[in-house]
DNA sequence: ATGAGGATTCCA
DNA sequence: GGAATCCTCATC
């Protein structure tokens, strides 16, 4: 299947480009080491006006330096010092936009995800979760500004079919310090065993 | 130099 | 419900 270039990532809207990687397959192979999974939940963070994205305010560190890169590229960032959490800049340069990637169906390689997540047998919520999402895939912040057309990650598309009606919108997660913008519908989940 | 807090997960 | 765990960032 094709995968998704830079390019995608630099459409201008974001709430758009997180409702459609949602079905998209979501690879990485290290040492020829391959483990992938079909997006399941997003959430789009949207630029300086949004007080849940960390570029609020355009506020430009070491850290947020990556979301101010052209779209296309890999944002990874250590939540709670412990999680990896994997984003995909989008939107042109200079403005911040990033879809997190919550929440992964498994495809190829269960056994190498399962070890990562020192986990014995493949059962529900293996990869909900963006920290899980990251430990499954092997996902580190030595990833973190690298192009999502790079060989150790990228993002294909696949046959899957996901009917607008079929995605369920909600606040996102752990944001409540953002005020009015934690209300904000900007995650995007298919239903539970959509694919099953 | 210091300290508060975080886009989470796991276990009791 | 609380701990784990450490980097980032604002402030001193």
């Amino acid at each position: 299947m094709n995968r998704l270039s830079q390019s995608f990532f630099q459409q201008p809207d974001t709430l758009q480009i997180a409702k459609d990687l949602l079905g998209k397959k979501l690879v990485t192979n290290f040492n020829h080491n391959i483990t992938s999974g079909i997006i399941t939940e997003v959430e789009a963070y949207c630029g300086i006006a949004d007080k849940a994205c960390h570029a609020f305010g355009d506020r430009r560190t070491k850290r947020t330096e990556t979301m101010y890169k052209a779209g296309g590229v890999v944002y990874v960032y250590l939540c709670y010092g412990i999680h990896h959490l994997l984003n995909i800049v989008t939107h042109q340069e200079n403005n911040p936009h990033a879809v997190l990637i919550r929440g992964i169906q498994p495809v190829d390689g269960v056994a190498t995800m399962l070890k990562r997540r020192n986990k014995k047998k493949l059962d529900k919520g293996i990869t909900i979760g963006p920290g899980k999402v990251s430990q499954a895939l092997g996902i580190t912040t030595n990833l973190d500004g690298i192009s999502i057309e790079d060989h150790r990650i990228w993002i294909e598309s696949t046959r899957i079919i996901v009917p607008k009606n079929k995605i369920k919108s909600t606040p996102r997660i752990g944001v409540d310090y953002a005020g009015e913008d934690a209300k904000l519908p900007y995650r995007f989940l298919l239903p539970d065993r959509y694919f099953s």
